[in-house]
DNA sequence: GCTTGGCCTTGATCTGCGTCAAGCGGGCTG
DNA sequence: CAGCCCGCTTGACGCAGATCAAGGCCAAGC
């Protein structure tokens, strides 16, 4: 199981961008993490270990309230970072965050990250990168939460997971009901609304787990909310 | 109206940090924009026209849905920034902004500021500092928007909003219906739950747009979602 | 003064989605 | 193989909050 640090630092596009030398350097302060499907990888509130980029795997970062509700914020597929946020910004870890399946990390600690971005600057205007694209996110997941009823949001989320836009299947990476929470809906109300898009003929049901787009344009129109609910 | 750029940067979080010398610099690159009320700053879809800084008056940052509905994302008071995160991430405007009241700005333009940034290592530890931030506003909104009920939102809001923590009255900076919109949650529905509050005992409604907590801890269970509904 | 137009409040009604409950199927373990 | 667990689907029902409608208040303009 030994992984390439700088293989996978290669892959990630906040770390791309530096200079062969710059990234064997931050490759040298890092370590490598293995956590088994279903474990804790930090809690909300502790204090955060530092900035993680994911090997191979899946991590699920998502809140809990005091009701017992959750929420997923985010789920981080390989070569995607997380808790970058709370090392820059200095407080602690602001979700929890779980391995989704076995799971390998490369951990650049928070002290050495801090002392790395103080000496050095292409390192700092590729964290800005990363960051403001975690902004963009973050606003885009609160206008579908905010702004789009419970097809609209199934209907944008399908339309930006299918990287050939309806040519062929795909397969959703996750649990449908991880992908209801991810969307503020319940499970029941995710599989009724995939239901009405299969019967009015937007998309295809394969399987449980697989899809496809069959009237791109009429799902742009439901994910912005010009169709009535029934997409007649 | 003349504004001195330097003392509004000065008192902004971001630029405070700047040694005095480097502050001049950024400010030398700056130029003063005036709105008056109700005045559109930049649209969402528009290219980016540069980092703002409010040296008095609110910014009102907003999206609309196709439907029309809108969600007021952020109220830029003084000191504040906006379009930072547009300008950084090399993307066009997320969103809308608009003059709640006659302001005036203090503006970076787009390129000038990335050619600071290239140069200059300080400003970017503080954008990086100020874009975390941020972020975990960001993931505070949603975590109202999803995880908690209207009263839950209200209560939560209040206590953030009020820096005495009820010793003394607080006045709204904003109309109801925007913060309605920020909370997600209609005027209506605000104003019952004002209403509510009120009823039971926890806040005080002093006018229109001033309010007094009078049992902190009650409202902060409220805001977890701890009491039932009538906070009984 | 009167009128107009926003903003706010309140009541009555409606509805999308959550909740509860039951049943199905597929994968794991013994 | 049986038995179990878990994820998913489907239906019946309920509720928080949206929508609709009406009225009060205040400031600006004539």
């Amino acid at each position: 199981m030994a992984v390439d640090v700088e293989r996978t630092l290669v892959r990630c596009p906040v770390f791309r961008g530096l200079s062969g030398e710059l990234r064997a350097l931050v490759a040298g302060e890092a370590v490598t993490r293995t956590f088994p499907k279903g474990q804790r990888i930090f809690s909300e509130g502790e204090p955060c270990p530092g900035l993680y980029v994911v090997a191979s795997g899946v991590v699920r970062i998502f809140q809990i309230a005091p009701t017992g509700k959750s929420h997923v914020l985010h789920f981080a597929e390989p070569c995607r970072t997380f808790a970058e946020v709370a090392v820059l910004g200095d407080f602690d870890c602001p979700a929890h965050a779980e391995a989704v399946e076995d799971t390998v990390c490369v951990l650049i600690p928070t002290q050495r990250l801090k002392h790395l971005l103080e000496t050095n600057h292409q390192l700092c205007l590729q964290l800005l990168q990363g960051m403001s694209l975690w902004v963009r996110q973050l606003v885009g997941l609160l206008e579908d939460v905010v702004l789009r009823d419970a097809s609209g949001r199934v209907a944008r989320h399908l339309l930006k997971a299918d990287p050939s836009a309806g040519r062929s299947a795909f397969i959703l990476p996750m649990l449908k009901k991880d992908l209801a929470s991810h969307l503020n809906l319940t499970s029941e109300t995710l599989s009724r609304t995939l239901r009405r898009l299969a019967e009015t003929g937007l998309i295809e049901v394969i399987d449980h787990q697989q899809f496809r787009i069959l009237q791109p344009a009429a799902l742009q129109d439901v994910a912005q909310g010009l169709l009535p609910a029934e997409f007649a």
